[in-house]
DNA sequence: AAGTCGACTGTAATCATTTACAGTTGTTTT
DNA sequence: AAAACAACTGTAAATGATTACAGTCGACTT
């Protein structure tokens, strides 16, 4: 396996030379670097990535924690995180929890720490107390994305801004019989978004003198067919059913449609409905959501973790709580009308 | 930074001790096994990956490279990769190449071949041959998802028998006038799937003496839209409408059978669809479907890379062109019947 | 012409492990 | 009792880069 010391050989050169004409170091005149590239193009030198962390203690990868990716958004965010993260030439270390307590801990405790990276990027991840100041002793800097993380940077939206704004909407159009369709405690992601999402809903209902009725309420657990099964709840007896419905999910939203549909609905004339993410397929659905752009977020907490590692921390603390809060907007299609 | 020397001196054996005790090693007594163990606790020592790769050649890492994340049969192969790694011990680096040729250079000839990685697993993605020769020399095993490789070992179903599996299930219920939906020339992986599972198709339909009908023919982008809009293509007009349609993914048929729904037809009854994958969701649609268990395939492949880290292949030649046949099954559901 | 300066270059220490080899100890065999 | 052996232990070389430090060289100043 050729090494730099081959390719100074071949060049003529020092390694030290070698090493500064690879890196852009300065002091390195046009005629070594021209030998020096010429050395490594001919002899096909790769250097090693493990000498180069052990000598100057940077890994350039960032370790993306996951609790499951065959669900919309995060691969969505994951895509987004990998992309911005090679461009900034750093690489991905993927690790997902989908495993349970057993494999949270293996990631946390073996592999995160070895030392493998440089930061670590959470998606809907809250780290317990033990786990942020292990990667902190560590100096090893974090961001989240998905909600506030305790004690550290993070980015996300307002879980519970973002479910009065739908709600507010609903309002706006004149309905109020609005049900909800919300995660159930299975679903609870670490940053509680169905919790927060439905005491917007609340709030809005509140704000506009409305009660919150137990019969428009149901939970699902934010795929297709449980919204489906938790929206024939609400909507089967038809002297009771609501004529508006916030589901906390886009893809829950499709079920809620489907499910009117099959009921004899018609939506919006008869049923309006918002969700939330604004999916892929939410167009093709025609679906009145609200937007969180995860990939522009994923790009955001990505260039803020490069950005850390650019800035010289020495002395300064390393994870600051800091909440960056992610705009949202609502977004207008067909599934949504004036109450009839 | 508390390192192995440390370590030694606190339990007051040698740093080969605490090596040895570490990893397993014989050649240590119960009593010097359990000083290291003692003085690891108590000084909260991390091994250093870098300085066990430099040593020892292993990175105890692999790259797991995808074509892109946010589509279901991908993401589900993700996550069973990462979970079979990381059960034996290894981590996951993670590349997509959707950025395009630029991404992809950049991802095999900077990142992958860094020495960051002991193989690699790809998923639908045909290598060059510079690129395999490139990790071929660099002596890393490949195990590729998807489809054969040429040069490497690789796992997958048989796409055209699983194409003429669905054609034939379809005539076997007595249909005479079946359409397809396959993939445009765009989503042509790079194993081309849709061409394959075309000809599968194909090639039932001569086995049973009929001819291929250009206007049940269509192309979509394997999303539910796409298909939505080439099955109404397909169906459009009733006098020429097939009585049955392939479609060469589960998404697709989504798409498809809300387009025959949309059109006034009664699914199965007056035109069965059969899809491709076994999506998640393919039960909630009570979609009949080609059951290809990418879950499974994920594992086997991990374990099929895994094995090779294991054995010395020192003399043996590394990457063996060797297709592993993935075995499908037909799934049937309610979304096809007899021909009325 | 000597001194100063700056740009370049090379030597060798450093990073944190693993492991070959040599050395020690205690037990068993002859 | 000596020899042979097995099990354990430690020393130090090796891995492949970066970089502090010292040294060289030519140009420019005085």
């Amino acid at each position: 396996m050729v090494g730099i010391e081959e390719v100074a050989a071949h060049a003529g050169v020092s390694t030290a030379t070698v090493s500064r004409a690879l890196n852009d170091k300065p002091h390195v005149s046009k005629a070594a670097r021209e030998k020096v590239f010429k050395a490594v193009e001919e002899l096909g030198y790769v250097p090693s990535s493990s000498a180069y962390t052990l000598a100057t203690g940077k890994t350039k990868n960032v370790g993306v924690v996951v609790p499951f990716v065959d669900r919309w958004f995060f691969s969505v965010v994951l895509e987004g995180l990998s992309e911005a993260l090679n461009n900034r030439g750093l690489d991905v270390s993927f690790y997902s929890l989908k495993g349970g307590p057993n494999q949270r801990s293996q990631v946390f405790n073996e592999l995160l720490l070895r030392k493998r990276v440089d930061g670590v990027l959470t998606i809907a991840v809250k780290l317990s107390e033990d786990e942020l100041s292990n990667l902190t002793t560590l100096r090893k800097p974090i961001v989240g994305i998905g909600g506030p993380i305790t004690g550290a940077r993070s980015l996300g939206i307002d879980d519970e801004g973002a479910g009065r704004l739908a709600t507010q909407h609903l309002l706006s159009l004149g309905h109020t019989e609005i049900g909800i369709i919300t995660g159930n405690p299975s679903t609870e992601l670490e940053f509680h978004q169905p919790y927060l999402r439905q005491t917007g809903y609340k709030e809005a209902l509140m704000e506009a003198g409305l009660d919150f009725q137990k019969n428009w309420f149901a939970e699902a657990d934010f795929t297709i067919p449980g919204a489906y099964h938790a929206a024939k709840q609400i909507l089967g007896d038809p002297r009771s059913a609501p004529t508006a419905i916030f589901c906390a999910s886009d893809e829950m939203a499709f079920g809620a449609i489907q499910a009117a549909k099959d009921l004899g609905y018609s939506v919006p004339d008869d049923i309006s409905v918002i969700g939330m993410d604004n999916h892929d397929l939410s167009g093709f659905y025609n679906l009145t959501t609200i937007n969180q752009k995860p990939r522009e977020q994923a790009a955001a907490a990505a260039n803020m973790l490069a950005d850390l590692f650019d800035q010289d921390l020495k002395d300064k603390k390393l994870n600051v709580q800091e909440f960056h809060e992610w705009p949202v907007e609502l977004l207008i299609r067909g599934s949504t009308a004036k109450r009839r």
